[in-house]
RNA sequence: CGGGGCGUGGCGCAGCUUGGUAGCGCGGCGGUUUUGGGAACCGCAGGUCGUUGGUUCAAAUCCAAUCGCCCCGACCA
């Protein structure tokens, strides 16, 4: 993408209403545009991200066996009425009436049409255990609305359903989950820690929020520190295991780690040594629940078992805040100068400078370099504004993209352009036509 | 919802106390000179001063109402 033909509306100066610095930067990324009192247009580059995280969280639900489609933005409040819902959810749910004066709401969660979906055409224990998941637009309306897209009014989440015959198999969809979203957050780039939590309005007895550390983070959680040398590092897993979900869930279980709102500060200080005992705020970027027959009992979502006898089935609830992720990775990394893009949800993989707009040469260099990646299904943002150096640097800094190839006369005329890495500024010179090589090396490991 | 603050060009702000026909920096457009870390100069464009009503010869400025946004708190993925 040539960032002349690009709409990547930059910033200088920050917003006045950019508190942290995900949201400061996203506003002078030109990623996001504020609608309303939390309600954001995603901008192209803010989209690109945000299309990457979902195409991650995608990729790891249905490699862990759960099924997409896609329910509506807008329910009818005769369902929550059934659950119950309707009612205790209060002010933050935002209710709507159409022109007949019918009741309608906008969801901020789907249990109730899950459930209503379940029970029209599910009959039998043969067919579950079934995961449902879904990654749509919610709303909550949120008292105070802040800190850009980490907590919006508006938001993207994927939020997913398991139905199982018996509490033994719905742990199983718990454990599974847990395992698939630590996948996720690690193939983001991100050590998300799953804390155990309170189950809240949804209710339950079971619940895990994962977390990533950051400073800004609304929620104190303690931990132990043992907890952060753990990783999955791509081992193969079989997520039809029970088995093999339930280690990889105790491995990550094991380590004491909690929220405020379950720390036991007692039991911290007998079970984890004083020098691994870690107190840190964090970012909520996912949560899981198992909730039993909370849904299923009061709307009548039975399955026949295998002695035929009609049972309500066992479900669970998990979510992954997608929009909030953006801003997550951007609270987690950054540095005084933008965004530094883990490459699995860099917006492009990497931006080519050309400093010397003006020599033809260096043009058709940088042209090659971008033919080059592209016949590798690498599509870089190639800076070929009439803009100085400096601006061109302090444009690709900001915008944070993982790897930049800076192609100059002064650099060309000795048959070398310099790549260089955003995290820690290393750089190599390297041949023109070995640029895209190098590149699609790199990308190849993610 | 309680407390506080702010709405002036795309962004950041001054002007308001003490009414007199709107200004600065950045950005944009044209030109010249520049060209490896946010260039310099010249010129230009762009503003119903959030909105409505009131006071006044005259309102960005004073008064009232209203809308929006931000911060602290309670609430939350």
């Amino acid at each position: 993408m040539r960032m002349s033909r690009y709409f990547l509306p930059v910033l200088k100066e920050t917003p006045a209403e950019a508190q942290i610095a995900s949201h400061r930067l996203m506003l002078r990324a030109g990623m996001v545009r504020q609608a309303a009192a939390g309600i954001y247009s995603w901008m192209p580059l803010g989209y690109r991200v945000l299309k990457r995280i979902e195409d991650i969280v995608n990729q790891e639900q249905i490699r862990a066996g759960h099924i997409p489609l896609l329910m509506p933005t807008l329910q009818s409040a005769s369902l929550w009425r059934e659950s119950g819902r309707y009612d205790d959810y209060g002010e933050e749910m935002l209710r709507i009436k159409d022109r007949h004066g019918r009741d309608l709401l906008y969801g901020p969660t789907n249990e109730e049409l899950i459930t209503d979906i379940f029970r029209s055409h599910v009959n039998s224990y043969r067919d579950l255990p079934l995961t449902l998941y879904h990654v749509q637009w919610k709303f909550r309306d949120e008292i105070r609305p802040r800190y850009g897209v980490m907590r919006g009014r508006e938001f993207l989440m994927k939020d997913g359903y398991n139905f199982d015959v018996d509490k033994a198999s719905a742990i199983h969809s718990y454990n599974r989950h847990m395992v698939s979203y630590l996948r996720t957050y690690e193939r983001m780039g991100l050590q998300a820690i799953p804390m155990r939590a309170d189950t809240g309005p949804i209710g339950g007895d079971y619940s895990h929020e994962f977390l990533v550390l950051a400073d800004t983070g609304e929620s104190e959680v303690f931990f132990d520190n043992s907890i952060l040398e753990l990783n999955l590092d791509g081992r193969e897993i079989d997520f039809d295991s029970e088995a093999s979900c339930r280690a990889i869930v105790d491995e990550w279980t094991e380590p004491y780690s909690r929220t405020d709102e379950t720390h036991d500060e007692s039991l911290f200080e007998t079970t984890v040594p004083e020098v691994r005992r870690r107190k840190s705020r964090a970012i909520e970027v996912g949560q899981i629940f198992y909730f039993g027959t909370k849904y299923s009992e009061p709307m009548g979502a039975t399955v026949a078992d295998s002695e035929g006898r009609r049972v309500p089935v066992h479900m669970g609830s998990h979510g992954i805040g997608v929009s909030r992720l953006v801003g997550a990775i951007i609270e987690a990394s950054h540095d005084e100068k933008g965004i530094v893009w883990p490459e699995p949800v860099a917006p492009f993989p990497v931006g080519i400078l050309n400093l010397s707009q003006r020599d033809s040469n260096a043009e058709a260099v940088c042209l090659s370099i971008c033919r080059d990646l592209e016949a590798k299904g690498l599509e870089p943002l190639y800076d070929d504004r009439e803009e100085r150096a400096g601006a061109k640097f302090a444009t690709m800094d900001l915008i944070g993209l993982p790897w930049r190839i800076v192609v100059g006369s002064r650099g060309l005329a000795k048959g070398a352009v310099e790549l260089t890495r955003r995290i820690d500024g290393e750089s190599e010179t390297i041949a023109p036509e070995h640029a895209a090589e190098r590149i699609a090396e790199i990308y190849a490991a993610y």
